[in-house]
DNA sequence: AAATTACATTGATCTATGTCAACAAAATTA
DNA sequence: TAATTTTGTTGACATAGATCAATGTAATTT
């Protein structure tokens, strides 16, 4: 449960044997099953989520009643809604167990504690962020400039690993293009090469 | 010059007068005209970027030539290209003042020290990055979920000074559509009511 | 003040992608 | 294993927004 936990931390920061145990007191493991939600919109994000095993989506339901998928959660990654959690106002994200998952979630007075009691921690979760930032910059820009057929190709190159584990439907609903898109533009490619 | 800066800071973290003084010490002032750059593509973006006064614009230029505006900075916010910055790889962003500016830069190296010997920083970036990963988050859902004239009532609603300062073209550019459409949504905007 | 450049508008037409609908094959559940 | 639900495919058609082009006007520069 807690190895893959401990590697990534220390992948970013140096912490001691002690820092760490503290660390695991104030995480609250949860298994989820597949199709289980550990958020729904409308309700206050409580935890911030490392995920030890499986495969998450947090996603928004616009109010044409279309899905859009903000981020998908393998091993090793985090979710949650950081709006919701710092400000513990509603969320508008769903977040939604794709597989079996094995989680470890910390609560916004725990993660002040952490912060307060292992300021490495500090930096930490800065890191994260600075790269979850550049990632959805990325993203973003990718949004504005390109096509819906180089938007799968750079998924596809950037992220093999994400088309076996994920339903077609759900690639193309985090491209922001319909599930008859990406069917058109997969046989076009196919046919191509 | 410091004015504002100092006001920003402590509006997020508590940090002594000494402090403040050697934090000064690491920011290099720079004036900028109307229309010159602070970062092309291409280069290394060498510095983060306080904004005293003016305003900026950070973007990108597409295969097919066409601008991706990423951020808009008015005084008191930070601008740079944060992946360049970290890694010291080329930038794909351009950093262009929009009007007069004065700025504070910072480099790498002053960055780090100042995060050492200073670490209240350490929180006050990682509360400014995470604001700007909620903001950014928002803007690729609604990039992903909404029309054009809903992108550009929003922008109106929570932006309202930017209309004052910022080319309509540019606010086309950064909600991700064309100027053409842009006249067309606010000609049918006006109206209607 | 004249010339140039940047910015905005409007019309005609085009196109990538969406929508709707029918169908089939997997995967889950009963 | 039968029934249901989820997932993916394909065709016909619709449409939001893009593209191209012409024109006017405001703002800079000379």
């Amino acid at each position: 449960m807690y190895e893959l936990f401990y590697k990534k931390i220390t992948e970013l920061i140096t912490i001691s044997e002690t820092e760490f145990n503290f660390c695991k007191t104030l995480f609250l493991p949860k298994k989820l099953r597949k199709k289980q939600y550990l958020l729904q919109e409308g309700d206050v994000c409580k935890y911030n989520t490392f995920v030890s095993k499986g495969l998450l989506r947090s996603f928004t339901i616009d109010n044409r009643g279309t899905e859009h998928i903000l981020q998908f959660a393998f091993e090793g990654w985090w979710i949650g809604d950081i709006y919701s959690f710092l400000t513990e106002k509603p969320s508008l994200f769903n977040i939604e167990a794709l597989e079996e998952c094995e989680l470890l979630l910390i609560s916004k007075p725990s993660m002040d504690l952490l912060l307060e009691k292992v300021p490495a921690f500090e930096r930490y979760f800065r890191i994260l962020i600075q790269n979850n930032l550049i990632a959805t910059q990325r993203r973003l820009m990718g949004t504005l400039s390109e096509t819906a057929e180089e938007k799968y190709t750079n998924l596809v190159n950037n992220f093999p690993g994400c088309l076996q584990r994920v339903p077609q439907h759900m690639i193309a609903s985090y491209l922001g293009i319909t599930r008859e898109t990406l069917s058109r533009i997969r046989s076009q490619m196919a046919a191509r090469k």
